[in-house]
DNA sequence: GCAATGCTTG
DNA sequence: CAAGCATTGC
């Protein structure tokens, strides 16, 4: 089984490329994506059920947006926190989780804010959210599923996964945002990537400025996370870079785990 | 000899179909473009001129913009009415005219302005320039060189230029405009396309609304007219509307005479 | 419907 | 540098 998880900055605008990297592909089941950037009526839904892709979205206008693609149907869809956390605040203006059982697997889609700079606004809202997300798997993990958690984390847990270590200490690699990231692997998290792969040079994510991947100026900041028995049976995880050369590309590109 | 006309709706945004164009034309002499949307100093003449053409540009920013590309060098550029009406007031502040000689043939690319709805300023302006072009034309004529007039004239002559004859009367058909055009080419001018082709339903432009192309909604509105010598000489004059079925083609589609 | 603009976000 | 938005033009 192999799961990608690719946030595409915009599906409307990324769409023949994702369906290409798809028709490539051949063998995926479920492909995870970000920033969809679009409500929920205007996913392209039609283009993935004509491949015979099941589709499902949560979206808003404009920001954020997550959605599941896979070969074979979805179960138990939950959209947002609330499902697990419950609806008396709402947790969920900013649409960034969606998470369905997939073969007997809890697959958990999640889009984590970038927090724009450390010590802003939207810095503090990133490590509440972190905090929250945290909560979430706590209730989660209740179920006994296996779990694999995915997305654009925004987070460069070590040195090793920035192309320029004295980016440490930064937006996407700052004590504060590592330690909150750490707490919820603690929960019972591995890193699929760092099962097969341990040299620095990984990277999923280069800023479309100033030549950011001409220059392999990169981040890895797109995970694959596994509970325990998952990452027991894991047999490869890697980043494929084909989708960053293209004309007009997300800046950031897929990275496929293999149970 | 050949020579096409293409109002590309930005040489930015078309630039790759328009060097795939010219590749597959091979014996293209001269390619005079229209809308290209950009000042001189952006304008992408190196893609051009790494192909061995000859770039002569007269631009602005956001409308208009003319340009003439050429294998042979091009002779006595001239932008603008004002070389041939004199610059005492300003004819030119937008674009639309250039022209230069190309083996002792005098070029005129224009791009008349569209006039939106009859009865608007924007019309009234199109009937002013119309008389403005006339008036150049005498000028022009005077140098006794032959002249091919070609671009995006915003007027569909006859009612079989047009799909459906009921938009007679409309922009782009109302007889002011045709009867201030009808005058331009009673100075010596003829439609080349005419020369080979009676019959009604060939278009060189479509609205991208509402599925102007995919219904052949169409409008012929962009010309070759020749002077006599040339005219005489000419032997066909066809529109490719192959660049119309592309991925985000321009609404245009290109109008080649061979002499 | 598809360009352009200037604006905001990442 | 490239999305989104709203506005303008054709």
């Amino acid at each position: 089984m192999q799961i990608a998880t690719w946030n595409v900055n915009s599906i409307r605008t990324r769409l023949s490329q994702v369906l290409a990297w798809l028709d490539r592909q051949g063998s995926l089941d479920v492909l995870c994506l970000q920033e969809t950037k679009v409500v929920d009526e205007e996913f392209p839904r039609e283009a993935f059920q004509e491949r015979g892709y099941w589709v499902e979205v949560y979206g808003q206008k404009s920001y954020n947006g997550v959605a599941l693609i896979s070969r074979d149907p979805l179960e138990k869809v939950e959209r947002g926190f609330a499902p697990l956390l419950g609806s008396v605040e709402d947790w969920d203006e900013q649409k960034r989780v969606i998470s369905a059982v997939y073969q007997g697997i809890r697959i958990l889609n999640l889009y984590v804010p970038n927090g724009s700079e450390v010590g802003s606004e939207k810095y503090a809202y990133k490590l509440r959210w972190l905090a929250l997300l945290k909560q979430y798997l706590t209730v989660a993990l209740q179920q006994k599923e296996p779990i694999l958690m995915c997305g654009d984390f925004n987070i460069a847990l070590e040195d090793r996964d920035i192309y320029d270590p004295k980016k440490a200490g930064e937006i996407m690699a700052s004590e504060p945002e590592r330690q909150a990231l750490r707490e919820i692997l603690a929960l019972g998290f591995q890193d699929a990537f760092r099962k097969f792969t341990a040299e620095p040079g990984h990277f999923s994510w280069w800023d479309y400025r100033s030549g950011g991947f001409q220059r392999n100026r990169g981040w890895r900041i797109d995970h694959q996370y596994l509970s325990p028995d998952l990452y027991e049976k894991a047999t490869a995880c890697w980043i494929d870079i084909e989708p960053r050369r293209a004309e007009k590309p997300s800046d950031h590109t897929p990275v496929i785990v293999t149970l």
